[in-house]
RNA sequence: GCACCACUAGCUCAGUUGGCAGAGCAGCUGACUCUUAAUCAGCGGGUCCGGGGUUCGAAUCCCCGGUGGUGUACCA
């Protein structure tokens, strides 16, 4: 990015498009707008103070043995009318569901009456009146009188139909969140398994904390990053691709048990399962290794997933997946003799894994990959379709594992495994590297991987060597994709359903 | 990045071979005091995503662009 890119004059540009104030000559949007001004010219405030509300709509309806007949008073959006003359039945919709209202002349006073029928779907009322039930048999507020809380200048989408248009529902999620009650339930459903792995973690005796986003480095993970100003500095900073090495920072400094729940910036593709925007959680045990994160990786994912959806067997578009632990293991050599019939022992150097793996039919970036590189380009061809899951994947090679453990047995292997569900990636977990001498020498070898034009190679973070020069305690640690924990337990096609605001371009007008 | 698809009223969608721009919901007027996708009668509402081209004539065919979706590539 150049100096000029960054030139505050661009942000003020951008200001003054937004100036430019809509004016909407929409005969629905001017017939309300009117509305609001003739509302006020009668001495009533079309956007009221607020009141007390004594129950939800769900509340009454569930409660209604013991409300019926009983005064209430409920609050909310106005989503479908029903004139009759001199009596007006509607539903009015709040966070729990909604309820329908009676509106009767004979039970209102006149101006009162009037007034409800001045009122369009859309507007936020707050009702109070009897709860009875109908001939029909649905449970009702009989209004006794009702305040203007919100006047809706704009028409609500379709009551039948909602809003399908995708353009829309992400650009205006209110929107789609007024009229498609699902999409509330899965956002309501990801908090929960938030919360969930939250509980999970306390009762383990993590402690949650905080780190930056904007730092001098982006490291900790293999992504491009994205770049900012810091004005004040005259400085570059990036925002973080991994909450890494910050937590193990901690670790150093003597924290046991450690989370961090967080957005973490990837400058790379969009598509169903990525956001450049995303919430990761990542997770580090001092005294524990990565066995020890494979049992909190299947423990947490079933305990979760009994807490939200009352059982561990998801249903994932039309797939099923249990995740009753414990979940299969499997090395990646032995994945790779299964799925692709080849036996990685053979594999003595480099140019005889690529050998390999052209005659296996693997197109290969360059010819000068190493060993560990080939293995996982074999890997992703030929074994992750075929990872069903849940189960774990271990001992990757050391040169795409930087920041993991050397097994003692077979150095060129690590101590790591990423967890598999659906053929995704969910969790990637190490016994982590605290040798600071080991770790400099992966970041002088990633160091030359960028040289070489491998611009997502693991960027060389100094301090963090300072920091396992003073010494880190044996620690497993783990990091998990929250948003695809989400859309597997809320069965969402795109990760875009599980964000609230995913990232758009700007709408041309 | 590439390929394919979509874009028509506030919303959901039709639109035949290139021949006057349509429906349902929402809205407006009227009727209706237990309806619930209320009903009945009537009415209004369009930059057919934008620009260019072909044609007597384009929502429709062609080209360029925009936004979105899907797939693919990238994401060690």
């Amino acid at each position: 990015m150049s100096q000029d890119d960054r030139n505050p004059v661009d942000i003020n540009e951008q200001t003054e498009q937004h100036e430019h104030e809509l004016i909407d000559t929409n005969e629905e949007i001017m017939r309300r707008r009117n509305k609001v001004t003739e509302l006020r010219d009668r001495g009533i405030e079309p956007f009221g103070a607020h009141v007390k509300r004594t129950h939800f709509s769900t509340d009454i309806i569930d409660h209604f043995e013991t409300l019926e007949d009983t005064e209430v008073t409920a609050v909310g959006r106005l989503m479908t009318i029903r004139g009759h003359g001199k009596a007006t039945f509607a539903h009015v919709a709040d966070s729990a569901g909604q309820i329908q209202v009676y509106a009767k002349l004979d039970v209102m006073n006149e101006e009162q009456y009037n007034l409800f029928l001045t009122l369009d779907i859309g507007d936020i009322i707050a009702v109070t009146g009897r709860a009875f039930r109908t001939k029909r048999g649905e449970i009702t507020i009989e209004i006794r009188h009702f305040k203007m809380q919100s006047k809706a200048l704009r028409p609500l989408p379709e009551k039948w139909h909602g809003l399908k248009d995708v353009n829309l529902r992400y650009r205006q999620r209110y929107l789609d969140l007024i009229v498609n009650p699902d999409v509330r339930k899965t956002f309501e459903t990801r908090t929960r398994i938030v919360s969930g792995v939250r509980r999970f973690l306390d009762g383990r005796n993590f402690i949650e904390v905080e780190t930056p986003t904007l730092g001098p480095v982006a490291s900790g993970g293999h992504a491009r990053p994205f770049t900012t100003h810091h004005n004040t500095l005259d400085m570059d900073l990036y925002l973080r691709i991994a909450l890494e090495l910050n937590l193990k920072r901690l670790i150093v400094g003597g924290f046991d048990r450690v989370y961090e729940i967080g957005h973490c910036f990837r400058n790379e593709g969009i598509d169903t399962r990525h956001n450049p925007e995303f919430t990761m959680i990542e997770i580090y045990q001092a005294q524990a290794d990565y066995e020890d994160m494979m049992e909190l990786v299947e423990s947490m994912f079933s305990t979760v997933a009994q807490e939200v959806l009352g059982t561990m067997v998801v249903e994932y578009q039309g797939k099923t997946f249990d995740l009753t632990p414990p979940w299969t293991r499997i090395t990646m050599t032995d994945a790779i003799k299964k799925y692709a019939n080849l036996d990685w022992a053979t594999i003595t150097d480099d140019r005889s894994a690529v050998q390999a793996a052209k005659a296996l039919g693997i197109k290969l970036k360059d010819e000068q990959m190493t060993k560990g590189m080939v293995l996982d380009a074999v890997f992703s061809e030929l074994v992750e379709p075929h990872l069903q899951g849940p189960l774990f994947l271990t001992d990757y090679p050391v040169e795409i594992s930087p920041l993991a453990k050397k097994r003692e047995d077979n150095p060129e292997l690590t101590y790591r495994f990423e967890a598999f569900i659906n053929g995704w990636e969910f969790g990637n977990a190490f016994t982590e590297l605290n040798d600071p001498i080991d770790q400099r020498e992966r970041f002088e070898q990633q160091a030359s991987e960028k040289a070489q034009g491998n611009d997502e190679a693991l960027a060389y973070d100094e301090d963090f060597i300072t920091a396992l020069e003073f010494g880190m305690p044996p620690t497993g640690g783990l990091g998990i994709g929250i948003d695809r924990l989400v859309m597997l337990l809320t069965n969402a096609p795109s990760i875009r359903d599980v964000i609230f605001f995913p990232v758009m371009r700007p709408q041309a007008d």
